[in-house]
Order: C-alpha cells, then sequence, then structure tokens
DNA sequence: TTTTTAGTTCGGTTTAAGCAAAACTAAAAG
DNA sequence: CTTTTAGTTTTGCTTAAACCGAACTAAAAA
C-alpha cells in the first residue's frame, strides 16, 4: 500500500530501549517505535511481525497492550480485512495533559495519610519537610491544568493568525 | 530511643505498594513506607529488619538502593556506631522540582528524531499530531521551572508574613 | 588480642515476566 | 460448506529479579 520505506531496524531498537525505560517489554517498545516511524504511519500485524521480529502472540500481546494503554488504535479499510495499527498521537496527547495529575493526586493523598498518622510533634521538622512537598504537589496539581490552557489558547492564537 | 509507637503493618504493606508501583522492589517499598511512617522517622538497621521482615541482605540491598536514589540517607549519633536510615525529605523535594524536565527532556529530543525522519507529506497528519505532542512538551520543560518558582516564592512570602 | 557489632557480599533457590510455537477461533472468501 | 485469513489463546520454556541464609569484613568494645 503506498510508500514501503521501512525505517531502520537500528533506530527502532534504539527508541524501543527508551520505551522499554518506561516499563513497558521490548517487544511493545520495538512495535510502538516501528509504529512512530513507519511510513505509512499505519501497519497490519503481519508487516509489524515482520519487522519487529517476534512470533504471532508477542506481536499480539504487545498490541493488546498498547491499545489497552490508549496509545495506540487502529484503522480499517473498506473491504480489506485486515486492521492497521497505528499511534493514536491524539489520546497520547490527551494523556499527557491529565497524567500530571493523575499521578501526583494519588501520591499527594499519600502524604496526607502519612501526615495524618505522624501526630508527634517531637519530629515536626521532619514533618514540616514532608508537609513542603505535600505543598509543592498541590501547588502543581493546582496550577498545571491552567498550564495546559495557557498552552492550548497559545495554539488557537496561532491558528487564528494563519486564517 | 525515645519514642516507640509503630506504625501498622498493613499501612506499612500498603504504601509499599504504591512505591512498588513506582518501579522499585517490594521490600524497597516496605522500607520506605516504614521510614515515612515510624516515630522517631529514623531507624536503625535492625527495626527495620524487625519491622519489614526480611533477611539482612534483602534489608541491606534496599537501603543501598534508596541511598543511591537520593530518598534516603543516615545520621549518627556520637557514641553510638549504629546508622540512623531516614528519608531525606529535602533530596526528595529537589527530586520532584527537577524530574519533570529531566524525563520530558529527553522525550522531547526522541520526539524530534522521529520527525526527522518522518519527512514524507504524504501523512502529514500524522505528523502534525506528533508535533503537537513535542510542542505542548516543550512548553512545559519551558514553563515548568517557572511554575517552581512561582512556588518558592509564595512560600518566601508565607514566611515573611510570620516573621 | 579477642569478641561483638553493624552491616556487606556471596551462592543458591524461588518466582515471575517475556517470549515462541502451536493449537485454536471467528469471520470472510471461495 | 470448505478454506483462508487475521489474529488470539494456551502451554511450556528461558531468563532475570528478588529473596534468603550463611560466610565474611571492618571497626569498635571489652
Amino acid at each position: 500500500m503506498t510508500d514501503q520505506s521501512k525505517p531502520s531496524q537500528e533506530l527502532v531498537e534504539n527508541m524501543g530501549i527508551f520505551f522499554e525505560k518506561s516499563g513497558i517489554s521490548p517487544v511493545s517498545g520495538r512495535v510502538f517505535a516501528f509504529l512512530l516511524l513507519s511510513e505509512p504511519p499505519y501497519q497490519d500485524f503481519y508487516s509489524i511481525q515482520d519487522f519487529v521480529k517476534a512470533s504471532k502472540s508477542s506481536i499480539s500481546n504487545a498490541l493488546n497492550y498498547l491499545i489497552g494503554q490508549g496509545n495506540v488504535d487502529y484503522i480499517t479499510f473498506a473491504g480489506d480485512r485486515k486492521r492497521y495499527f497505528r499511534v493514536n498521537s491524539e489520546s497520547w496527547l490527551n494523556k499527557f495533559k491529565s497524567t500530571f495529575s493523575d499521578q501526583l493526586a494519588p501520591f499527594g493523598i499519600l502524604l496526607e495519610r502519612i501526615l495524618e498518622q505522624r501526630k508527634d510533634p517531637e519530629y515536626a521538622e521532619f514533618n514540616d519537610g514532608l508537609r513542603e512537598i505535600l505543598s509543592l504537589l498541590n501547588f502543581i496539581v493546582a496550577e498545571f491544568p491552567m498550564l495546559v490552557k495557557k498552552w492550548e489558547d497559545s495554539r488557537v492564537d496561532s491558528e487564528n493568525v494563519r486564517s
């Protein structure tokens, strides 16, 4: 289907390692890297398998994992029963926007629970240290959405300039 | 030494799981949770071992790992050869301040490398999606230190009100 | 100088994750 | 209604991480 220039194995391997570091499996990392680099940016199961050189089960698990994370989805074409898998950059962007609050908020709750337990005033200095972290955390959780909004607004502005 | 009220095993276990999720080993997670909850907030090797119920080697490895991460350090007292391990909230706070940029910046570089490769204009929409993520990323990397600064300033202000 | 203490290091075992191969399934094609 | 296709599920293997117990070490105490 149209263009076929495959990315370099080495680059996919390297980027795969980058994604591995964020906690996903090697094959998932490579699949994701491949989908980010391949032209076209949507690829069917067997092209992925062919490039990544892993078993069907590994590819299947990797794809389902990535789909579950919301970073990948797929499209289909009429009269073609294959699914074409691709990085869903929109959902990826949205995850970015919310990740900070989503991850920080539970951590703030944890810190609050700790401080609730530590009522002994003898070690107030330690508690103050924790309270400082909690304060920064709460500040970020509160301010971050506004930061995103600011970015969004700046995007809209530059669109308007063009039109 | 002074207070001895031990935290509940269950709470330490729960918080341990929370820290495990961020990628550390179960024993490390429990040790860290214990140090966050124990009164006093500094504990010697054997108190930790006794509470966490793991082997000396596991405790040793966990402590050295946490120390390596900068989240734990230790203090000593004259005439006492034990080390007393504790959460270093200051270094923890500092890690917080820098973590975002530190983690986001390499990711931005990765996205840039991807976009460099993807010159085929046929799938410009996909590239636009990636560029959008990169834009948000760069925005956050640039703005985040200012956000932290704003928080720091607000802290100093409230200190001045008191004095 | 011998013993104790406060850990660390070493060697082996257990457990879980990741993967492959092959059997399987559901839908479409022939 | 038989075959092919596009995956999925199952089973079993391999490897690495986590852990334990025991031997070890370096400094302090006796």
